[in-house]
DNA sequence: TCGTAATTAACAATCATTTTTATTTATTAT
DNA sequence: ATAATAAATAAAAATGATTGTTAATTACGA
């Protein structure tokens, strides 16, 4: 099954409309696992829809979360960025350059949760940042 | 030593003045474990130090940052989070109330970094984030 | 095709943080 | 100890990301 054509089902299970805008900023973020930010999504949606409004980026960008379409994080930047793997994996921030890499080993069969979180938390997962220099910054 | 005392060699040896703002700062950081917010330290200082500004609070949390004083790391949250403890260790984030444990187990022989980071990544280390509900918001 | 509720675009507002500037203060040399 | 001065502070304005508001537009069921 088409990635956009399960969107398009589960906006409709959940009432919502199928707008060009919406299917667009899916389409840009299906095609772009660099992490992009609010800004950069707008950029690229822009070029091929030029009258689309930064509210509407972040507005959908917020309803595909909602819909567990896309994941949003924020490294240590001021800045939030939108990954649509939904996949566990985790991330590898080049320090200079701000580039985020993804990586896709499973660490949690090598991770032991802690006793005193497993008492005192219901853990429903973990998110390894690896910091550092990556090849071109070196 | 007292760490207090420790804070003003470091001043002193970067040639940077000892300042009851900058002392009062980071006593409220050393007694304070919940790594709170620039707004959280500013209601803090302000208690003892009515005159205090905004400005500096975010000045010298800087400056204690550039000095290693303390460790400065953003959750899924708006705003940065300040950490008087610089040493290694991870956080276990409530997703209901946001409160943030510090989790001191060390990973580091569990988790077998991947080989193409290794290769392209100079890594200077990693942090894990373990999310779940606390006992409180279960 | 029409009616209507959802969505969008435009714009204003907000919130955390940074910058600017004038005043004050910690330190160093006298 | 005092004055000179470079650094730090307070106050206020600016900035940049994000959110809220509102009126116009549009998808879609009747």
């Amino acid at each position: 099954m088409e990635t956009i054509e399960k969107l398009t089902k589960t906006l409709r299970s959940h009432g919502m409309k199928i707008t060009p805008q919406r299917l667009m900023i899916f389409k840009v973020l299906e095609n772009n696992s660099s992490h992009p930010s609010a800004e950069d999504v707008y950029k690229r949606v822009k070029k091929v829809y030029p009258a689309v409004s930064f509210t509407t980026i972040y507005k959908t960008l917020e309803t595909l979360r909602k819909l567990g379409e896309v994941r949003e994080f924020t490294i240590d930047d001021d800045r939030k960025h939108y990954d649509p793997n939904t996949n566990i994996h985790h991330h590898a921030i080049c320090s200079t350059c701000k580039k985020i890499l993804d990586v896709f080993e499973d660490f949690s069969p090598h991770v032991k949760l802690p006793d005193f979180i497993e008492k005192d938390y219901t853990v429903s997962g973990f998110q390894i940042s690896f910091f550092g220099t990556c090849k071109e910054c070196n």
